[in-house]
DNA sequence: CATGAGCACCTAACACTGTTAGGGGTTGAT
DNA sequence: ATCAACCCCTAACAGTGTTAGGTGCTCATG
């Protein structure tokens, strides 16, 4: 107990001279393993055993090189970050903005269940660094003051992680019955429609506008109106 | 027969009425047992025994009028979602908007843990429904499209649940020594000022800003752009 | 009145989970 | 040869969601 000053335990920092000739376990196998596990497995089933298991290795010896399990998924956390890529540098800012927006959605829905595992997880890594550095470059550039360039940042991130969220979320009622995707946004939109009209005269009538199938279709719409609003902050010849 | 006089965990704060003929343990007793075990706990600490002692009751009981855990925690997100009330209906339709922005990330951190609990699930309980209708009434008096009022939905409640989400998220780092809030975020702005200049230039220069620590602060200005958005949505006249 | 149905609870148990204590080897330096 | 650091192990604890099967209790029906 409280032996954090000889010996190196999982906190971070420390990326040892491998005193040993044998490469083991380093902190980044482990996070490649959790990605492994989160990917077959989920995050509901990603365990400490199984990432032991993973990596040939049983679950105790975890807690060497992590403190907990919400340090391991911190480190995978920044495993899925590492493969973001910034969009190219080409066109005007507002097509740049566009690119980080689709990208970062992108991102969360190649990795299963990202969404969750970033949801309430700042912890900024080393990878997560270099995204901000660059699109703080990109919204200076295009003329933005200090300040709201800064906050820019906050207002992307936690709208695209918000969406993505909402839009993986099951469709409570209808998932079960192994019914597609499709069948239950159309399940959904009988049920607005369904409601007593005098009660809920908007949701009947616009059953269909609420359930568009398409995401993508709602995911640009929510984007465009985001960069016109950042465009108002722009004087009128940058815009 | 030895009926509960047992009481094994020591907390048998109210066998209320053990006598038949009264239902005793409603779906709905069940949400609000969950929502006080969530307030005292929070969402980790949430299980089906402590719900199930806070109801009197033992854990395998509660399969009788729930399905899953899941399906309890949607019950617990409809009852967090009762206490949401929509905004007065007076000024345009910009401080009608921004009041539901305000008041949705209000009802977030009021319930302890609430912005996780509704996270990943969709699930439109009566109450949301409600509150749905009324946005989408708003929305199409102001002069919005069916399509665009729809949409605008969307838009903003998730963005509200993604900052939410992040402003709550722990910072990694300083949360567990005892740090104040605001101690935590000068640790980070330190930081972003110790990176090397010449690989983040922006991060080290803009830490100030990119700490700013009144998160109300943060939340006006994405709302504002938000609303902005809008406005350009709008004929000229209208907005 | 007896009987069965159905409800609402129970006990016990299963297969897991995260986490800690303490015990071993292997290694390189003294 | 000794020592300490390192890295992994076994065993166990307290707790998790969930299921199987049993027990009364109430009520409608024969």
């Amino acid at each position: 107990m409280a032996e954090n000053d000889a010996t190196t335990p999982g906190n971070g920092a420390t990326p040892p001279e491998k005193s040993t000739g044998t490469p083991a376990l380093t902190r980044e196998a482990l996070a490649q393993a959790a990605l492994r596990v989160l990917e077959r497995d989920g995050l509901a089933g990603l365990s400490m055993r199984k990432v032991a298991a993973e990596v040939g290795v049983k679950a105790a010896s975890l807690y060497w090189h992590v403190r907990n399990k919400e340090e391991l998924l911190d480190l995978l956390n920044d495993a899925i970050m590492a493969s973001a890529e910034p969009p190219p540098r080409e066109g005007d800012w507002r097509a740049q903005l566009r690119g980080y927006c689709w990208r970062h959605r992108r991102l969360l829905h190649d990795n299963r269940d990202a969404a969750k595992v970033v949801a309430g997880r700042l912890a900024p890594g080393p990878h997560v660094f270099g995204l901000l550095e660059d699109q703080l470059d990109r919204l200076r550039e295009a003329g933005f003051s200090d300040a709201h360039a800064a906050l820019t940042t906050y207002l992307l991130s936690s709208f695209v992680q918000g969406f993505v969220l909402q839009e993986q979320s099951p469709i409570s009622a209808a998932e079960a019955g192994g019914a597609s995707r499709l069948d239950a946004v159309t399940a959904v939109r009988d049920r607005f429609r369904a409601l007593p009209v005098e009660a809920f005269p908007n949701l009947v009538e616009l059953a269909g506008d609420l359930t568009e199938p398409d995401l993508d279709v709602r995911f640009e719409f929510c984007v465009e109106r985001i960069l016109d609003g950042l465009a108002t902050l722009l004087p009128p010849e940058r815009r």
